[in-house]
DNA sequence: TTATTACTGTACGGAAGCGTTTAGTAAATG
DNA sequence: CATTTACTAAACGCTTCCGTACAGTAATAA
C-alpha cells in the first residue's frame, strides 16, 4: 500500500527501498485501526468519528486523513482488516487427520469458539450497519467467512465419504445444516445482545450432539457403531 | 398510552372519554414511527435523526419531541414497534394437528419467510446496532422472538413424544437443531447482506431436510416408518 | 547541508443535528 | 363564547463533525 516509487525504478524490494523523506509511520496507522475498531465496538457507527478516531489513536487529525481518505474509507479498511484477521483465525481451523468425529468436534469447538468472541461479533455488526452504504462488503466477506468455511467442512466430509466412513450424501447441505446446529440460536442472541456468551461447557455439547446427529443420519449401513457413540 | 385523566372518574373506557381540548392525532404517531422505520431501513442509524424524521413524516419537529421524548426514545418505540408485529407473527405460526412432519414443515417454511423478510431483517439490524446503547432491548427480544420460538417448537416435539411418535428425548436441544439447521448460514448472510434472499425451492428443501434429520433421529425404535418418507 | 516527506497543532467555514422557545393556528370541550 | 390541548413554522444557541489550510517540527536520503 502506498508505494509512489516515482523516479529510479530498483523495482520492488521491501525493506531496503526507502523512499527519500520521513518514513511513515506504521504504528500511527495501526494505532488508528486499532483506535477506530474499539470505537466501534463501544458505541457503534455514531461514535466512530475521524475526530474521535484521531483523539483515541493520540494522533493529528490530518494524519488520519493522510492515511485513509474518508470515514467510509476508514470504516473499508477496519472492516477489511477485521477480514484478514478472521481468514487467517478460519485457515488455522484444525484439521485433525485422526478420527472423523474427533476432527468434526475439535473443527466445531474451535470455529464456534471464533464466532463467539468479540473480534467476530464486532465484525458482523460493522457489515451489518454498512449493508446498504458498501454493498460490496458483505458479499466479499460472505464468501471468505461463511461459504468457505461450509467449503471446508463440505469438504472434510466428503473424504470421509471417499474412505468409506460415511454413506455418501449431499455434503454441502451437510455442512451447512451442521453449521447451523452448532450455532443455533445463539449466534443471532449475541448479535443483537440477548443473551451471555455460551459457557464451554454447553458449547461442547452443542457441537458434539449436532456431529453425532449428522453422522448417525450418514453412517453407512453396516452398523460398526464404535467412533459414534452416542449419549446415554 | 397518555391517559391521565385527573378529575371526574367515568373510569376506563376507551372510546367517549375525551380529555378535553384537541384531540391527539393518532396518524402523526403512526406516520413519525413509519418514517423512522423507512429511514432506517435505507440508511441506518446515521440516517435516523429527529429532523429528517420529521421532514420524512411531514411532521412538525416539535410534534416528535412531544410524542417521543428523545431521539434514543424513539428509536426505542421503533424497536418495540417492531416487536409487536413480529411476536404477533410469530404467535401466528400455524399448529397444524395433523402429521408431525408436515406441522414441522409448515412451522419451518412460515418462520423462514418470516426470518429472511425485509421487517425482520431491520429490527435485527437495529438491534445490532443498539445492542451497546440499550442493553435491556437485545434480551427482550432475544426472549420474545427466539427463546419462544424455540420452546413453541420444542412443545411441538414433546407431544410427539406423548404420543408415541418420537422417543424420549431433549426436545429443547433438537428444536435448537431444528432452528439452526433451517437458518444455516443464510440468516448471517443476509443480516451483513451478503447473499439474496433464499429462492423458495431453497428454503423448502432446507426445512425439509431439516426436520427429515431431526425425525429420523429420534423416531421411535419401532419402523413404522410412514410419517417419516424420506424423499429419493 | 538541503530537500523531501511525515506528522502536529490550530484554526477556518460550512453543514447538520440537538433540544428549546416563541408566537400563532386548529380542533376539541365546557 | 372562553378554555384547553395539539400542532405548525421559524428561529435560537449549542455542539459536533466535516474536510481543508497553514505554519512549524521531526526524521530521513542525497
Amino acid at each position: 500500500m502506498s508505494n509512489p516509487n516515482p523516479t529510479s525504478m530498483p523495482a520492488a524490494s521491501d525493506p531496503p527501498r526507502r523512499s527519500r523523506g520521513r518514513p511513515p509511520d506504521e504504528t500511527k496507522h495501526a494505532a488508528i485501526l486499532a483506535a477506530a475498531r474499539a470505537l466501534f465496538f463501544s458505541g457503534g457507527l455514531q461514535s466512530l468519528s475521524i475526530e474521535a478516531v484521531a483523539r483515541a489513536a493520540q494522533v493529528s487529525k490530518v494524519t488520519v486523513y493522510a492515511h485513509f481518505t474518508d470515514l467510509p474509507g476508514l470504516i473499508r479498511k477496519v472492516i477489511l482488516a477485521q477480514r484478514t484477521d478472521m481468514t487467517a483465525a478460519l485457515e488455522g481451523l484444525p484439521k485433525t487427520p485422526g478420527g472423523l468425529r474427533q476432527a468434526l468436534i475439535e473443527f466445531g469447538l474451535c470455529l464456534m469458539d471464533f464466532l463467539t468472541g468479540d473480534e467476530f461479533l464486532t465484525l458482523q455488526r460493522m457489515l451489518a450497519t454498512q449493508a446498504g452504504q458498501q454493498p460490496w462488503l458483505g458479499p466479499l466477506i460472505y464468501r471468505e467467512g461463511a461459504e468457505a468455511t461450509r467449503a471446508k467442512l463440505a469438504r472434510l466430509l466428503e473424504t470421509s465419504v471417499e474412505h468409506g466412513d460415511l454413506r455418501p450424501h449431499d455434503s454441502l447441505q451437510a455442512a451447512e445444516q451442521l453449521l447451523g446446529m452448532w450455532q443455533g440460536i445463539q449466534t443471532t442472541g449475541r448479535l443483537i445482545g440477548g443473551c451471555p456468551p455460551p459457557t464451554p461447557e454447553v458449547l461442547r455439547r452443542r457441537v458434539e450432539c449436532g456431529v453425532d446427529l449428522i453422522l448417525s443420519a450418514h453412517a453407512p449401513a453396516s452398523p460398526a457403531e464404535d467412533s459414534v457413540s452416542r449419549d446415554p
